[in-house]
DNA sequence: GTTTGCATGTAAACCGTTACATGATTGG
DNA sequence: CCAATCATGTAACGGTTTACATGCAAAC
């Protein structure tokens, strides 16, 4: 059996029994991408908001409910801390910011490996069964993700522009975005290739 | 902003209120997964077990308590019906079979168009978040992935001539899961590239 | 005057994961 | 004798997603 996913199998017993003190045991990357998006400066549950749809979209989202509850159970843990700011002709900000705690939380968060839990791919999981159905179907299936994969391309050609090389104290951190941005353009330029190809191939075979 | 993640907001009326009668209304992957599986012939749970460890789990994965609570959500909702088979000197086996409605709306969710949520990268998500720790670091992330990714493609490498070519009856179904895993492999293929690039480019910034 | 932007949340449903539970048979 | 294979489940927890809820200000 492939090592990808050990759901349910009786894991034999891992050699680390170290067990961190309750920082960083295994899920909860939502709760680390915020304490990530805090540690490049203090921010309210609404920037977070905006912070993902501007930039982290591709890779992870959450919604509002999401990120207002988990800012709580974060300060609840003292990762973050809080204070209100007062503002006039609008709402008031509740900003927060890493704790000591948080900055090591998350430190020992981006050293720690990448769990290798399978992706699950939904387009591909409808391709598997369209044995079932008629190749017509199936080249549409085919087209709507080339349809996708250009929207995507498009907008993140756009993103780079937009928000492209501003200037910043800490360049460090744009650099590390843009290269995840690149990785991710070359994935969906690669997608977009095989996706041509594929089509291709199903319409010589039914031809 | 993106059109990818549709959270929380308060959508804008689509002009579907044609809502199908309960079949087919978004959500549930896994309820077609295996109808899916069972549209192929009947089987038993465990059999669907198998099924997603040797050929879907790449896509797709579940554990068996997942796929005996949905067996029997499916059977209250007469999309699957379920025999005893005796057995001796082994345990009973309970194999479901599609039924004419179960089979509907398979049909329908194969013929819907896939929903395009985005997709969690936890990869990508650490590989974003690090400019706020040494290079050192995020290259250890690069080369672990690369890792992860050969071994990934072994695993593909065998799984194809385990399961080769054997002769079939209805060989569309085997030609979409072939289709599948060409697709599957070229995408890992080009991921193992870019992670290379990543890799190089970064020693050379670095040095 | 309607939409967008700012700003914060609660409740409930749904899905995925881990852990637990049982027990016979076959092969090394 | 131990491990793996066959076979079916239950319970609990945690994370994700949808829907609901409110209200002011500025811009079109």
């Amino acid at each position: 059996m492939p090592d990808i996913a050990p759901y349910d199998v009786p894991r034999e017993d891992t050699q680390d029994d170290i067990r961190e003190t309750g920082a960083a045991n295994g899920r909860g990357t939502l709760h680390y991408i915020i304490l990530g998006l805090l540690g490049a400066h203090p921010m309210s549950g609404y920037d977070i908001k905006r912070a993902f749809d501007r930039s982290l979209a591709t890779y992870w989202n959450a919604g509002n409910s999401q990120i207002y509850t988990t800012l709580k159970a974060l300060a609840g843990r003292k990762l973050v801390s809080s204070e209100t700011i007062q503002q006039e002709g609008r709402p008031n900000r509740r900003v927060y910011s890493l704790t000591p705690e948080g900055r090591a939380a998350l430190d020992a968060w981006l050293a720690e490996p990448v769990p290798s839990r399978f992706t699950k791919d939904e387009f591909l999981t409808r391709l598997f069964f369209c044995g079932q159905t008629s190749d017509a179907t199936a080249l549409r299936h085919l087209e709507e993700h080339e349809d996708a994969l250009h929207a995507q391309l498009a907008d993140m050609e756009r993103a780079l522009s937009d928000y492209g090389d501003r200037p910043s104290r800490r360049p460090r951190l744009l650099e590390y975005q843009m290269l995840v941005r690149a990785y991710k353009q070359a994935l969906l330029q690669a997608d977009l290739e095989v996706t041509q190809t594929a089509i291709a191939d199903l319409k010589a075979r039914v031809r």
